[in-house]
DNA sequence: GCTATTTTGTACCAGTCGTTATATAACGTC
DNA sequence: GACGTTATATAACGACTGGTACAAAATAGC
């Protein structure tokens, strides 16, 4: 009955989490996205809403194709403490290949807007939960399969790797070198390997 | 011989720390600065330059004022391992009560603008060294004396304790409870026991 | 082919952006 | 008190901001 829509949707977004991931939300216009977007002003608001609602959208797509799916991805594909590590590897490789210093869309979001859009706040939280538990799971696959120190609290550690991760996210957009990044990553994952833990921290 | 300025040049430069830090920059307008400044247009541009230039100086201000005095009194007034906790706790007890979210002005900055203003980013890269090296000092002292495991690779640990920090404060944008933010800095500080420490990271 | 419904392109809105020209005012020095 | 110099206040600049009114165009069902 009405008219179809003469862009792809899919793609539109893709544009539009571009401009969003390495310029920011404020310092994105609406030209900038309709020019990425190949899209008229018009078209964007009847398809998207407004600025911060095509925002939201880009975010859940992101963090739903960009996120979610490598934790997925990771926890069928390998053994629970390389899924670990494979983890940090891949975001590290990013970080050192990603010229433009656009980082995480996740972690710039948790800081530039998360503070002040509550509907964003809860994606992001939701999201740093689903990374929590994805280490936490890993951590107790691992302990019972033996390649994972069993004197570890998993929730402890689970946490330290998100504070890793998180960390190595932030200084990869001040320093994005490998060494560096490696070098943040080396001392969390070495605890995780049995003959070391002969830890227990108290909870 | 010429005029004399009529307005606090410190007083002006925080309360443009306060609108940076609270807005970022791209969200700060000029007449946001100008109203809490208390200052007029031309008058800022006559003192500190344009936008960019004032963001500068504004950051600089914070890294001198903000983090390293503090990483220089708790070096001084307290013994290594205390600092350290000490700090963490400082970090999370201001988070908690930030109501505002406003978070930490390097971090945010180091997300927000590092990746676009070379000057800026080497301010901030240098700010994470010298934390980095408070940690890594404390550390060697600590062992010097006794209270933290001997067996840590000094530069390891300090680069955990930095990624932990930097996590904190990712974290304390979205979600700022204490026991969520412990629950990250908990498992790393748990590390300097000395009683705990029976591990030893490779190198 | 007409109608109902939606999308698209054009053209534009009022408001705000960062920045500045101009004129006046306040000072130390002569 | 005039001079050189710098700070202030007013007012405005052109460019751009997020967002829309309007009409033309494209479809499916009748």
């Amino acid at each position: 009955m009405p008219r179809p829509r003469e862009f792809d949707e899919d793609a539109a977004l893709n544009a539009a989490m571009e401009c969003f991931w390495s310029r920011g939300f404020a310092a994105t216009s609406l030209r900038d996205l309709t020019g990425a977007m190949k899209v008229t002003a018009p078209s964007l608001y009847n398809a998207f809403g407004d600025k911060e609602a095509l925002f939201r959208r880009t975010l859940a797509h992101y963090l739903e194709r960009g996120t979610r799916d490598r934790l997925r991805r990771l926890e069928q594909e390998l053994p629970p403490r390389q899924a670990i590590e494979q983890f940090f590897k891949e975001i590290i490789e990013h970080s050192v290949k990603d010229r433009q210093r656009k980082g995480c869309f996740l972690v710039n979001s948790a800081l530039e807007i998360a503070p002040h859009d509550e509907e964003c706040r809860a994606l992001i939280a939701e999201q740093f939960e689903n990374i929590e538990g994805f280490f936490r799971g890993r951590v107790v696959a691992g302990q019972g399969e033996g390649s994972i120190s069993p004197e570890l609290d998993a929730g402890d550690m689970a946490r330290l790797l998100l504070g890793t991760l998180l960390g190595i996210r932030v200084l990869a957009r001040t320093k994005p070198r490998g060494d560096l990044l490696e070098g943040l990553a080396r001392p969390a994952l070495a605890l995780l390997h049995p003959l070391h833990g002969k830890k227990k921290s108290k909870r």
